[in-house]
DNA sequence: CACTACAGTTGTACCAAGCAAGCTTTTTGT
DNA sequence: ACAAAAAGCTTGCTTGGTACAACTGTAGTG
């Protein structure tokens, strides 16, 4: 495959590509720490939707697209935030079939402490960190994941976002 | 709870609380992310102790603390391993209730391509990224990783303290 | 008025992880 | 040396989260 033919070996100690599997490697780590954590977690994983509600109320297909998660998993999550009373479904005037996702006040409640816990929690782990380095590794992290997302690993498509596909 | 009140005793007006809150987010992003990657491989999760046991054959136990895991979880993920002929158990001649797990030939090819796979994936996502950003990621993403996993914020054991054990 | 497309929900199956209990072997105490 | 306690690992059971596939009901179209 491509060797790092355009990058210059500088200073590092070894070759680009050695970066890149120890990337690969802190991610593995990371993926098991961060399972972890939310396992240790008491909230079920559908209060993490609270979020992106919270900042846009939205219908249940554009919500699974935002998290990038099937519709039926969002369906299910969402029924248990309706059934804690943290979320309503307010009937789509232009459209019956679909329901706007609005959170109510226990909700924003809710995430509002589900929030404050995982700051402490953050605050606590990055006691000692300078502020600047936590404003890079944001910055690059979240980078890295907007890259990550972005491109399918097998069968790229460059611009097949159209929505009229029938034609039939 | 106590607010934000008693814990900053002086607090910054804008700047880390919020660097700290988008940290959280784009940590929960990241889960989501991982998780859906993870789905989308066919890659079992026992394939992921391939890893570690590469490079340094180890005993069960020893396995599950290094990847945070419960020794039951690591212990059938090996099973899957040993059955699917990746991974020996060597009798350990000092303890005759342990085995050290040692990768076979095939086990070690097989992870040569899980990695070879991960890299080509990760020097994709990463393709235009420079190298310098690279490394300072990696960097970071390990610190981090490493402050998150040391503390327990919650439930902290004062008397466990004799061994520098870390477990659970 | 039929007929296709679309939004969401429900049925089913799978995988991953953990707790608790059990079995075997080692270590320790008397 | 023998019995009791501890250690290392495995297995039974339960839970939680996800996706695929099939189904229900509404919107738009000729």
């Amino acid at each position: 495959m491509a060797d790092s033919s355009a990058i210059a070996p500088e200073q590092a100690p070894a070759t680009p590509d050695d970066t890149v599997t120890e990337l690969g490697r802190q991610l593995a780590r990371f993926g098991r720490a961060m399972v972890r954590y939310k396992a240790q977690q008491a909230a079920s994983a559908a209060y993490g939707l609270l979020f992106p509600l919270a900042e846009r109320p939205q219908r249940a297909g554009a919500l699974a697209e935002a998290v990038h998660a099937d519709p039926s998993t969002v369906s299910r999550q969402i029924a248990q935030l309706v059934e804690r009373g943290l979320v309503e479904r307010q009937p789509d005037p232009a459209d019956g079939r679909a329901c706007v996702l609005v959170p109510t006040d226990a909700g924003h409640e809710t995430m509002a402490a589900l929030r404050r816990r995982r700051d402490e929690h953050l605050a606590a782990v990055l006691e000692h960190w300078p502020a600047d380095d936590v404003h890079q590794l944001v910055d690059l992290l979240s980078r890295f994941i907007t890259d990550f997302e972005a491109p399918r690993p097998s069968g790229v498509r460059p611009e097949e976002t159209e929505t009229s596909t029938p034609s039939r």
